[in-house]
DNA sequence: AGAGCGATGTCATTCGCTGACATCAATCTA
DNA sequence: TAGATTGATGTCAGCGAATGACATCGCTCT
């Protein structure tokens, strides 16, 4: 491997950089090539330049390395739940969060692609996926609550909108979609207001 | 201990009957006693008498011995949904079968909520819960494709009455409650058509 | 009586993950 | 500027989950 011959280069500083995103770029090669299942955190430590232990001192676990963009999705939905007009509908403004969320994605569709055809592939990550998809869904009610909604319509409405995203985001990755994210999330929204609204 | 003392009795075949059983008790008694975590599998089996590769061949691994019960579960739901008299609304026919389920979940109630106690305190057994209520949302799906009912509502109807399920099991967990699970399944479906019913 | 079966046990191995401690360039401080 | 400190990384040892291969041995059927 001629990744560690280059490591002690004048130029650099004693680490080469961005050792998380080598390690996030290793993993992900590695997963589509092999399968998430027969990659070991030996051999993306290796592809990127780096030990084992290392691995874990970033990522959680061996699952964790395809979800660190979780965290600024998040935060992308709590903040715009909370700047929502006053007044304005719960369920309304979780819809203007997620399609702000779903404006974000497609900026990487690609990368958004290859990360969910990995997933998709294995039960152990779809199992991390549903609790990431979960804890946006409480961060979601959490910000509703502040804007005096009460329970269960905060929590209720939390999932709703991941029951949305979900929906939107199956048409969104698939090859024959034209339509653009915030725009499927509406759709999707309304569909889910024909199934609720029978007697 | 004991137990070893009293496998070969005269009364008794080879084997101790019911070995899944006795693993289930003595993994749901140690996992309240020291945590999921903290508990072995070697653990388990040694009180259930038995090796600890007989556990693996079981439970496919150390969380699944908690979800045994999610198949007959998955079963109920789906003849529910499959046996609604013609014509009856997708998201009628989920609630129906919701409300089958929850009558069921009340005959152990003792037990749904030591099993709770045990998941909630444990972030791996949340995922596996996740993922096993997303298995009894495609599961009611498939069944609403059954009878007729396209895409993406099938989805989108099983989705939603897997929020209304989690919703409606969460006011019957809580101490104070006294009203009964079909009931509360109805009351939590009239909340959630609240929420979606605005603008 | 013997063959085959089925549930269980034993053993060895891989791999995810963790704690403890070492290393060493960069940086701060006296 | 010598020396202490820090922070990212490496090394090593070890535990426990999980799996494959093979052995054991009552039971049942011929």
């Amino acid at each position: 491997m001629s990744l560690t011959v280059i490591k002690y280069d004048r130029v650099m500083g004693r680490w080469e950089p961005n050792a998380l995103g080598r390690l996030q770029q290793a993993a992900i090669e590695l997963y589509l090539e092999r399968g998430f299942e027969q990659t070991t955190v030996a051999e993306i430590a290796k592809r990127a330049g780096l030990a084992e232990r290392t691995f874990f001192r970033y990522f959680v676990d061996k699952r964790e390395v395809l979800f660190w963009g979780s965290a600024a999705l998040q935060e992308l939905l709590v903040s715009t739940v909370v700047d929502a007009p006053i007044g304005t509908a719960p369920l309304v403004a979780v819809a203007a969060a997620l399609e702000a969320a779903g404006a974000l994605l497609q900026e990487r569709r690609e990368g958004a692609l290859q990360r969910q055809a990995v997933i998709e592939a294995n039960p152990e990550l779809r199992e991390r996926e549903l609790i990431k998809l979960s804890s946006l869904s409480a961060a979601m009610a959490d910000a509703l609550r502040q804007r005096g909604v009460n329970e269960p319509t905060a929590t209720l409405t939390g999932e709703v909108g991941i029951v949305v995203f979900k929906s939107a985001f199956e048409h969104w990755i698939s090859p024959s979609n034209q339509q653009d994210f915030p725009q499927l999330i509406r759709a999707s929204l309304d569909e889910l207001r024909e199934v609720t609204s029978g007697n």
